[in-house]
DNA sequence: CCTACCGATCGGTAGG
DNA sequence: CCTACCGATCGGTAGG
């Protein structure tokens, strides 16, 4: 990583566009030869395959948000207060890579199996991590005692995941504001 | 429609299952002739070309979920009824018919730009028969007043369109189940 | 529904 | 980073 040339940096970001918009197996090395400007032969002199654009982008776009999801956790702040700083770092993450995003979320499946799985431990790493500030919400009594933390965490990660699908950086809300708008009706749902 | 043949329709869900699992772009003419156990060449003794099978599993996958949207509105019943019922339905549905929803919802805008509008068109109304039954609980008092319609709209259907990505047939849950818990989070989330 | 074929394009490599 | 190429496969068609 600290080593990665400019031009493959550019790769990468061409890929995520092109990913998110035609998705993994509708993009051709043709198609990012183009976008960078040069034949597609020459492409593999940063890469040795079109599956490694595809694990850089959907890796990026695992780390940023499990990165999100550690801090959350470390604020010392109640539950809601955390849940809420969370939502919103995901839907701000989310839209200002958007792309990346998108890839993340819809092509992964398409990444060989030790990749593959190397990304499924951080996607469950994440979810656990959200459904360890509802329960300790829980046990402070801050959340209702009844509440059900798997589908409350779940709703958490519906809401934030299915951010992507309808996002338009021309709309007329902040990602800021669609955070905290939906934390404040799931964190409403959970009080006692 | 009425006049399907057999054939057509085992074409139709051999390209659900397909699309769902590798995609349509990483689903050839090949994987789908294999599935039916004939040549490739042969299957367009059924269809004109690759696109009318996306077409066809996303149509049935948008006509499913609108008519459950149509009815649940026109139930004599309160908002959170409504909202109840509804959430129920799309998740029972959308588990029912697990690879059709799956291509419906992540497929589908690799459509024709003709028929993707047709399939927008769909998923708009669906759209706007959520927000109409939240108003409508706005208005009766049933809901808070400062209840914000769209986001109340929007959590609803993510927690909906979000289910096929981690549901499983095997999970100790059984689809209602899951329809009634995000359900009574959402309308706790409403209430006054 | 099959055989045999169409031109185009696929991901990737060699050699410079 | 380019030229020129590899074998494989793509969606689709003709003719039977």
């Amino acid at each position: 990583m600290a080593t990665m040339s400019p031009r493959r940096v550019e790769l990468i970001d061409a890929a995520a566009r092109l990913f998110s918009e035609r998705g993994y197996h509708g993009t051709s090395m043709q198609h990012l030869g183009e976008a960078l400007g040069m034949q597609r032969g020459s492409l593999y002199a940063h890469i040795g395959a079109k599956e490694d654009l595809l694990y850089d982008v959907v890796a990026d776009g695992a780390g940023r948000f499990l990165a999100r999801g550690e801090a959350a956790m470390a604020l010392p702040a109640t539950a809601s207060e955390k849940l809420t700083r969370l939502l919103i770092d995901h839907v701000t993450t989310a839209t200002d890579h958007l792309a990346a995003s998108t890839v993340f979320l819809n092509e992964w499946r398409y990444l060989s199996p030790e990749h593959r799985d190397e990304i499924q431990t951080k996607r469950d790493r994440y979810e656990e991590i959200v459904r360890l500030i509802v329960a300790k919400g829980i046990d402070t009594g801050e959340f209702r005692p009844d509440a059900d933390v798997r589908f409350a965490a779940t709703l958490f990660l519906s809401a934030a995941n299915w951010v992507y699908t309808w996002y338009r950086p021309e709309g007329e809300l902040a990602p800021e504001e669609i955070g905290r708008r939906f934390a404040d009706l799931i964190v409403k749902g959970l009080a006692p």
